[in-house]
DNA sequence: TTAATTGCAAACCATTTGCATGAAG
DNA sequence: CTTCATGCAAATGGTTTGCAATTAA
């Protein structure tokens, strides 16, 4: 056994899709899809594979550089946004929102539900949003 | 253009498939996934499809007979509880509890998330559960 | 009778993975 | 140099769909 593959998780290489693939979610606030930000990454480097940019995503995925927001969507979404916030996704569109936490007290912090232990939550508002309110 | 295709939703006739589908889903707690469901129904029913049990889910969830649970899995998950209640998901082995709402306020019932229209939350506990904690 | 439903199989689509080549350290 | 990362293409796995044969109403 190498002492890489010794070490539990080998520290991942700067290289430049790695790179740009966290600078185009750093520089979003629209919670963009794999492929939204595969096509991001390519304006920039035209010969990425969709391969890598998947890789790249569970490598800032594990290292917490971002997160992912689970809506009623078939793709997941990416978020470079890391403090505690909620989120609202319009059910027509797709559209994912960031919402402020405020004073709103969600489960008041309980630390076990039922004897199993709680380590987050996510708190989604879904409904139709301004736009396609107006198209309707 | 036919009368029944004029009508916006026909009205689903009573079949064995679906039934049986419902039957499944209502005296579970365990909210199945489809694959799940689909061996439960072919217990009863040999010779049903997976492509009739996904038409058939379709058709109970736009019925509103069963709701969508979306956990940090590949799969869906169906519930037949349809009164308020969050959830709470075993990141380890995807086990998915019901949790009561009980007296916690989420957000105290806004109807709007910034000039948006809310029409529904979930809120999903997660972490580990007691088995995969004592197996840790 | 007749339109919705089924079983089958193929299609879809997001995501993952094996492998030979290339680049980072 | 050594090992990780990449591009490519094929594989996965959940879900959807087209179609001819059934079946509920």
């Amino acid at each position: 056994m190498s002492a890489a593959a010794r070490r539990a998780h080998a520290r991942p290489r700067a290289t430049r899709q790695l790179e740009a693939t966290l600078r185009v979610l750093e520089s979003s606030q629209q919670h963009p899809s794999a492929e939204q930000i595969f096509h991001a990454v390519r304006a920039e480097l035209p010969a990425v594979s969709r391969g890598t940019v998947y890789r790249n995503l569970g490598k800032l995925l594990a290292a917490e550089r971002v997160r992912l927001v689970h809506v009623h969507d078939r793709s997941a979404r990416y978020d470079a946004r890391l403090d505690p916030h909620d989120h609202f996704v319009c059910t027509r569109c797709t559209m994912l929102l960031d919402v402020e936490r405020g004073q709103v007290k969600v489960g008041s912090g309980r630390t076990r539900v039922r004897g199993h232990r709680v380590e987050g939550r996510t708190l989604t508002y879904f409904g139709v949003c301004r736009e396609c309110e107006g198209r309707a």
